[in-house]
DNA sequence: GTGAAAGCGCTAACAA
DNA sequence: TTGTTAGCGCTTTCAC
């Protein structure tokens, strides 16, 4: 039950039998202030169980010491590591990290970051890959804002950081290659979850291996569990089935792992299979999927370290920040059945 | 790039060329304002770029309209559905709800409330399942509390609201049991997840069909894959084997699946397995895992309504909200072998 | 060392 | 219908 009215600084300074400045002083850690006066204030506001009313001090100070982080979707894993190392950087330096969910809807998520801004956060890192550029560039005329996960080439003065998807499909290749498969096919997801990059990276590394290009697949409903089942038994039709499937994501790679067992195929034995993402599920020894680790936590910590700079009123001009992506290598990749 | 100076009401007064009141009046749709100075007010803002600052209305209104919310670790995805519905609730009646994750670390998670409180949220949605009892006692001294998933028998004031774990569990058995499986094991979570209620709605519903109780093994480390991978290991060295196991959650129902598997055996021909969640896991097809579901939607839904009310003054004594979960059969569930 | 006073950007009486 | 005024709870000069 809340009490009837929550003590101010001007209870504590009339409990303590000072000025408010001088409590406000003591609170704030101002070091000349005489020991008698600062205990008598702290036991003061111990005893009405003060506690500081962030509004009005965010209120003159023009600053709130918080940074917004719009999400689209909190059910995609790839955030929660993100926003831990955001929230870790943030915390190291006194800032509050203020989540909101977009709900999937890119009118909620407009409204969301006028939300935000409204409640004038320092600045915003956005963690949603389908936000308009046009919302962006507003956000961005206002406060600093640093994109995770997503390019934004249009928008002038927004910062990202993003892994560099080309390299990660470039190293499930090169690994592929090395345990000796020629025919690896590819599940591309369309426009979605880094699909261009992560296709273009494909096509890349097998080019650089001299290896013939295909069987791929791609569209944006193939960044499923479905999906993958679904692009998977179009592969394993093809006239000369591959011995390899690399995925757009974890979902797809397990879809089509379902897939290949239903046809009566065996993984890795008779396909190897390579996921993206490194999701808790590839962890799981049920599935143990080889895939591709994008380094979410330092995503978040350098997205929170570009935000923190420009809050601190470090101009210049955008940074752009590209993370390498890693190789885990687990058990749905062996090499090819001979013959 | 923020820009030098954001424009305040005044700025907005001055360019409409009428006095502040009356642009508050505007923004707030007071319907005594002329369609004139209207007009003119809006498109004074608008071409100011104006943006209200929630900070100064909080102010003098006393209240941000926003909900806090504390969760302890981003990567359960049981809250992001819980979320989901909070959100629905609270974007309705106007509120923004702040989430804050706790990064599990008792410490930090106190001060994450103390943060909240300090920001002058107007209630607080606790999605933690070790908060300490007077950590919740000190917040709910503040401001209205709802707990979600756990029960705060010792603080009084806070409302709460749970799905009847020992009735989900007793659904499980009776689908076993209605398979026509008598040795059904347990694997229990000991105080984790809903642990300690649903190992006694097991018994319960197990002592209810006239079966006899076990094997049953329980620990907090048995609520991961590999806890329920090791649980199962033991339960298939027993005597006489059983032909169903129980598991505390979804988690471990896929480890028991594999360790299962690893022994020759098959689910569900050999052994029929029933998780705890419906987890985004159990939903693979991969999975298929037969499972409870918590209504977590509706129990963020109802956590708002509870919240909600007390905001607007309600009072009266904490309510507390049981939902009833519901059986999810998918394939790992069919008849004992016979002999 | 301490206190008085101004003001952050807004809302909400109240006057005009 | 519109404007004036007094705060909301705090920080921050600036005197003393």
């Amino acid at each position: 039950m809340p009490e009837s009215r929550r003590p101010t600084i001007l209870d504590v300074a009339a409990r303590a039998g000072v000025s408010k400045s001088l409590v406000s002083n003591v609170l704030r850690g101002v070091p000349t202030v005489s020991p008698a006066r600062r205990d008598a204030v702290l036991r003061a506001a111990e005893e009405l169980g003060y506690r500081p009313n962030a509004v009005a001090r965010s209120l003159v100070q023009r600053r709130t010491r918080t940074m917004g982080v719009l999400v689209s979707n909190l059910h995609n894993p790839f955030f929660a590591d993100v926003i831990d190392g955001l929230q870790a950087v943030a915390g190291r330096h006194g800032y509050t990290v203020l989540l909101v969910s977009g709900g999937r809807d890119a009118a909620v998520e407009a409204q969301t970051v006028d939300a935000l801004l409204e409640q004038r956060v320092d600045g915003l890192v956005l963690l949603s890959p389908h936000l308009p550029s046009a919302q962006v560039a507003r956000a961005a005329a206002a406060v600093p804002v640093v994109a995770v996960g997503r390019r934004y080439r249009d928008v002038r003065g927004a910062d990202w950081v993003v892994s560099d998807d080309d390299a990660g499909t470039g190293l499930a290749v090169a690994h592929l290659v090395e345990l000796g498969h020629r025919r690896i096919a590819h599940i591309g997801g369309g426009r979605r979850a880094g699909g261009r990059e992560r296709s273009r990276g494909y096509r890349a590394a097998m080019t650089a291996a001299g290896l013939p290009l295909g069987p791929e697949v791609a569209d944006d409903s193939f960044t499923t569990e479905e999906g993958g089942n679904a692009a998977a038994r179009r592969l394993l039709d093809a006239p000369r089935r591959p011995t390899a499937v690399l995925a757009v994501n974890d979902l797809a790679a397990v879809g089509a792992m379902d897939a290949v067992e239903a046809a009566g195929l065996r993984v890795p034995a008779d396909l190897s299979i390579v996921g993206y993402d490194n999701s808790a599920l590839a962890g799981l020894r049920h599935v143990a999927l080889t895939t591709v680790d994008q380094p979410r936590v330092e995503m978040g910590e350098r997205a929170a370290d570009l935000l923190l700079r420009r809050v601190d009123g470090h101009g210049g001009p955008a940074r752009h920040v590209l993370l390498a992506p890693r190789l885990v290598v687990r058990a749905t990749t062996a090499p090819p059945a001979t013959g």
